[in-house]
DNA sequence: CGTCTTCTTGAAAGCGCTTTCAGAAAGCCA
DNA sequence: TGGCTTTCTGAAAGCGCTTTCAAGAAGACG
């Protein structure tokens, strides 16, 4: 167990082991385990002892072997669609300053929108031993969450207010969010609209907000023109191709609704190329809330939707999970609709 | 917040270990770890009827089971000083990508800039057990190396070319970039320079990057007048904030060099709202190459750095080095200068 | 001052897997 | 076919920690 030559130098490689420590403090095993996860059932004085040991073995417990025996890794997964946009990555840093303080970690993966690879990530986590799981949006094989509910850990889905199965979901109504923007638009006047979105096979949220447009339009008793739906990967250049593609309709649309700030940058950017005055000619507006759109003239008119807020829920809410709370996800968040000078009444 | 019915039961419905594989195949659970880990050692005709029953009980190893017994535990940290702009996420998305086809996930954690948080994130993560470990940046306490080499965990840092005690590094030369965006601005004419900068007080690329541009201007007999250094923390805002500033001096310097494109972002948008035409009236400089520097017009000249290729990188070293094979971090990354029209000869 | 609780502590049994080590099986050569 | 080497397999010993369980110490009470 106990390195004999530890005795003799303090730099020895292996790291002191609990043992150690026990031996160092004059206690046993038992009570170090115990002042390291349950100080308050030790006596002060022997927990000064501990203290002491452990300091002056520099001791850091063992992971694997602390996961092992009481059977929780302090490892939380977290999967996004992408994590070189600044979409997710607020999600991901609220999600882990939410967890840090408890002694979780994110392990996390990026599936690039694939849900292959999606899979892949999973069975790795689960491999490694998760304790809880954070996904996006709800759209997958009913497979996938048996595999989850087989490992039963505990997980949540976020950028999503609801789904089907009543999984845990921490959220937006992306559909309301997309039928605020698009009512906007309508209040002022448009009835001409196109729309830039993201591809909706494997994204609930993309096309969600494409059918949240669709039913406010209905609801005034218009409809959307498939030839003005114009669906891209995301990216500020394919917005402006996008948008390059919407003008050369006939009749062209007076506004156009992005799925995401990208495209909606794109999108202005090109009008600018082109000539085009926003909002007189052309307006146009975004989703996120992203750090372009206040800036971007004559600022972009988008929904502000609650990325950071969603990861520390989202922790907050697996972290009660795992404290054995009952716990229920709260309601959907809220959402807000930011209007700049990217939307104004049709002048034609 | 409470619900009779939990949404999830902690009791545990246990999975079938490697010992229950081992009597589904009628063989000793050592074949079967065997198979797992080492497959071409074991008779395919055994190995058939073990993949039988893994597939049948529907095994997946436990992690910390494995790590504990082969004191690797297929984890590697990773900490950044920032998750939520897209600059490191493309690195970690490349880390991802590159480690996750040989069974191991990234652990991250965001030090928001902090030395403190980034010391509380290594040792977090070192007790978690990580095989190796991702940093960016050289600037900090020998401390916090010491730590790290304690505990015979291979590390890497990026985004930098090299740091003073040897230190694998895998990145470019910060100040090499932007003495080469400099020199661009001296050779098309300018004279008189501001600059705006990242904090350099726990970050090292900032201070090399403003380091590597006073070095360019003395090569030329020039200096940086310090009341043309403006110091903020990144962001658009706080570049257009800026911008504004460095216009009240005067003389008015005629060109700008930003330490971070989103500076840039910020002050080519500053420029239209002043009536300031770039690159006549004001030339402008970026950093990093980011998402908009190609579409804001009139384009942004700036570096390229090859942020997804470190990550990619830095994983394949981290592997190698894991592999027990004796490996070199790679020589100092190639970076570009990408000249568009944010800057031309001064007009005045 | 003895008995019954209530707190603390230590001994020991694993958690599920990997990895020697030694033995069995199979292959090889004469 | 016998003796030797080379593969392959199984038994068993942990990896470092948590967590019963029972015993000892300390306090409460009559």
């Amino acid at each position: 167990m106990t390195n004999p030559e530890r005795a003799f130098s303090m730099d020895e490689e292996a790291g002191a082991t609990l043992e150690d420590v026990a031996q160092e403090a004059g206690v046993s095993p038992a009570t170090v385990s115990r002042c390291l996860n349950n100080p308050g059932i030790v006596r002060p004085q022997l927990k000064a002892k501990v203290d002491a040991a452990i300091e002056k073995l520099d001791y850091v417990p063992h992971g694997a072997a602390r996961s092992l025996a009481s059977r929780r890794s302090r490892l939380i997964g977290a999967i996004f669609p992408s994590l070189d946009s600044a979409l997710f990555g607020g999600t991901l840093e609220a999600l882990q300053s939410e967890i840090a303080g408890s002694g979780y970690t994110p392990v996390v993966a990026s599936s690039n929108y694939d849900p292959e690879q999606e899979r892949n990530h999973l069975r790795n986590m689960l491999a490694s031993g998760i304790d809880a799981l954070m996904l996006v949006g709800a759209a997958r094989e009913a497979s996938v969450y048996r595999l989850i509910r087989r490992r039963q850990v505990p997980y949540v889905l976020t950028w999503v207010a609801k789904a089907q199965d009543a999984h845990p979901c921490i959220g937006f109504d992306n559909g309301a969010a997309a039928a605020a923007v698009t009512r906007h638009l309508l209040d002022i006047g448009h009835r001409r609209f196109a729309m830039i979105s993201g591809a909706t096979a494997h994204n609930d949220r993309a096309a969600t907000r494409l059918a949240g447009v669709q039913r406010a339009l209905k609801g005034r008793g218009l409809t959307l023109d498939p030839t003005l739906i114009v669906t891209r990967p995301f990216g500020v250049e394919e917005g402006r191709a996008a948008l390059r593609l919407l003008m050369e309709r006939d009749p062209r649309p007076t506004a156009v609704i992005c799925g995401a700030d990208p495209f909606a940058y794109g999108a202005l950017l090109e009008c600018q190329s082109l000539g085009l005055a926003v909002p007189d000619d052309l307006s146009i507006t975004g989703f996120d809330d992203m750090w372009l759109s206040a800036s971007l003239p004559p600022g972009l008119t988008t929904v502000r939707t609650p990325r950071n807020e969603m990861g520390t829920l989202a922790g907050r809410y697996m972290l009660s999970v795992l404290a054995g709370e009952e716990t229920l996800p709260p309601r959907p968040l809220d959402f807000e609709l930011i209007v700049r000078g990217s939307t104004g009444p049709p002048k034609r």
